[in-house]
DNA sequence: ACCTATGTTGATAC
DNA sequence: GGTATCAACATAGG
């Protein structure tokens, strides 16, 4: 259920239970998930390293090594990290540290979307959702013809906004997700930025991208939990798209 | 069976 | 460059 809520519950997980931890083994035998590394690449660069410090902006996730290399994770659409869970068949690791002391961190992941990645890039990733200050959310959301919630999920804009927490987003906000970036004056610009942090801190909180007031609603049929109107449904920067024509006024 | 749907992102074309 | 579309993966459901 990867958005930032869930790639933060993924990091402390691996600053609580692997960090100090020494590698033994690596399983990157997925061409796929390892792209573009060749089996063993990750192994030798990591076999034998400790990892010392779990780091996450936005969905990525990185775990330094005392050994230089980075470990970036990924956790796609589908993705999750477990430590010390026994690999039973049907659990979908595509990608695991083996431990010295018999352990072990893998990624699960189901649809294979997920990554890992040797020193991972991270220059063309915006600032952490929650971390934007006010005038560098308004310059880096506040332009672009775009409707807003396309540019709320751009990760080279702000790193962490998926689809669910958007719609839950503008719905605090009560701005239309179609509304060009670029037409928000700096008022709504700060009333978004509000309901970004606001939005990530209670979503961690409770435990998901799911947990959000307007995502039980988020069906067909159903109604704003505020006032009652029939949510509308649609297609808005490519995904699936609900929201309150009444609380949430504007193009559309 | 066939079509749609699903939390992501990246490549590609205009 | 910004924007829109499709593809990558695997599965579930109408």
């Amino acid at each position: 259920m990867p958005e930032l809520p869930e790639a933060e519950r993924a990091r402390a997980v691996i600053q609580d239970r692997a960090l100090g931890r020494r590698i033994a083994a690596v399983d990157d035998a997925d061409v796929w998930v390892c792209r573009p590394h060749a089996p063993g690449e990750i192994a030798a660069a990591l076999t034998g390293a400790t990892l010392t410090d779990a780091h996450r902006r936005g969905k990525m996730l990185w775990v330094d090594t005392d050994r230089g290399p980075v470990l970036g994770l990924h956790l796609g659409m589908s993705g999750v990290i477990d430590v010390d869970a026994e690999p039973a068949a049907g659990s979908w690791d595509r990608f695991a540290l083996e431990f010295d002391d018999g352990g072990r961190l893998a990624l699960r992941d189901k649809r294979r979307l997920g990554r890992v990645i040797l020193d991972p890039d991270l220059a063309r990733l915006g600032p952490d959702a929650a971390d934007a200050t006010r005038a560098e959310f308004r310059r880096r959301v506040g332009r672009g013809s775009a409707p807003v919630k396309a540019r709320l999920m751009d990760q080279s804009v702000i790193a962490g906004v998926g689809n669910l927490l958007a719609d839950e987003i503008l719905w605090r906000a009560r701005i239309s997700p179609l509304r060009p970036a670029g037409d928000l004056d700096p008022d709504e610009l700060d009333g978004l930025r509000r309901s970004v942090r606001a939005a990530v801190r209670d979503s961690i909180r409770r435990g998901g991208s799911h947990t959000g007031e307007l995502n039980p609603h988020r069906v067909r049929g159903g109604i704003c939990p505020r006032c009652g109107t029939p949510l509308v449904r649609s297609t808005v920067g490519g995904r699936t798209t609900f929201w309150c024509p009444s609380c949430q006024p504007g193009a559309g």
